[in-house]
DNA sequence: TGTACATCAGTGAACGCGCGTTCACTGATGTAC
DNA sequence: TGTACATCAGTGAACGCGCGTTCACTGATGTAC
């Protein structure tokens, strides 16, 4: 089917050259089709990039959905490295899915709480998970989740925005800030066991 | 100076259509020249920018110089605040501020150790009074400015990025979170005197 | 005090560009009888 | 099986727009002698 020529056409587009950099003519450039092909799949370039959020979305509800850690706490260090890995190597993707205005779906909490974010479905999963092994505190899961979320799209906009010296440099606050954040839901034993 | 009329006239329109509605041709007609004045000022249009940038750091500069509490604690809650304030009313200057890519100044750690982001070095203090009065924990007070900063802004984005349902549920997720951040930092007392 | 000249802030017209989208169309494919 | 017609994906040219910036200029102000 050509719309998802057209889409495919269009994420590789994005990838390339980001959001602001993402023409209606590029895409059919690269598409091999004259720009009017788009406007028999889609109604216009808005309704192009709802598509690409989505689009961007469910490549970031696939990775989650492939960390394979049994447990919930190793889960979660795995997910703030997948989230961190995301958006580096494919950062237009990344700002795609996250950043680009939802138009209107997808809002907390009624969208979340009716499982509409695969994603944010599985980080929820795995917080109940380590809430009933006694690990987490009491704090909803929901927004245990969105300030995880919150503070890797901080640290991730500060890096874009040019604000650490290095990547490497970002990387080292990034890991310390999110872990941090983890540790602060969970319960610490005030004894441990000899 | 002609400079400063252009950079109100540049601010002026900021405040009104943001970043991306930003011209040359707008800002000259808001200040009344013709769109080649700037030039004699500026180098080019992210000069323009750059200047914008400096400007928005300077407004939270001061309304972080004019928060008023006494107490440590107390100035971080009205800390948070304002920040919060500041995004939902000066939003385009906010997106100036913070995050408008910058021309390689004002990076982590080294321009911040230096002292050359005032609000940055406002905050470690306190920060820094808070850990000497024995209710803040060992991490450095860097670290937990950013983090601090880091969770607000990405609050802040997924908000402008239409991912909750009102202004009302933002604001209470917004300060459910940052309460929670400043209180993982601090120390609790293992027992209390009765 | 008067003249000649340099400086420089600001102008006005134009250039070349890429954008999203409109319009009228072509031509292949499927369907009805 | 053959003809007439509807459907509809895709085309090609053009429109109107706003953009950052170039170029050659004007005209006021300051300075040297």
């Amino acid at each position: 089917m050509t719309r998802d020529t057209i889409l495919a056409a269009a994420r590789a587009v994005l990838d390339r050259e980001g959001v602001p950099g993402l023409t209606v003519r590029k895409v059919a450039a690269r598409a091999k089709l004259s720009p009017m092909a788009m406007y028999r799949h889609f109604a216009d370039k808005s309704a192009l990039l709802d598509a690409l959020m989505d689009d961007g979305l469910a490549t970031w509800g696939k990775i989650v959905s492939s960390i394979s850690a049994q447990d919930p706490m190793a889960w979660m260090e795995e997910l703030i490295e997948a989230y961190l890995n995301f958006a580096l190597t494919k950062p237009h993707r990344f700002d795609a899915a996250f950043l680009l205005p939802a138009p209107s779906a997808r809002q907390f909490p009624d969208d979340f709480a009716a499982g509409r974010s695969p994603a944010l479905m599985m980080i929820i999963l795995r917080i109940d998970q380590a809430k009933s092994n006694g690990r987490f505190g009491n704090e909803p899961a929901l927004d245990i989740a969105l300030s995880l979320v919150a503070l890797g799209q901080g640290m991730v906009s500060m890096h874009r925005a040019n604000r650490f010296s290095s990547e490497a440099q970002f990387k080292a606050i990034y890991r310390t800030a999110l872990h941090h954040c983890i540790e602060s839901y969970s319960v610490k034993p005030l004894r441990r066991e000899k």
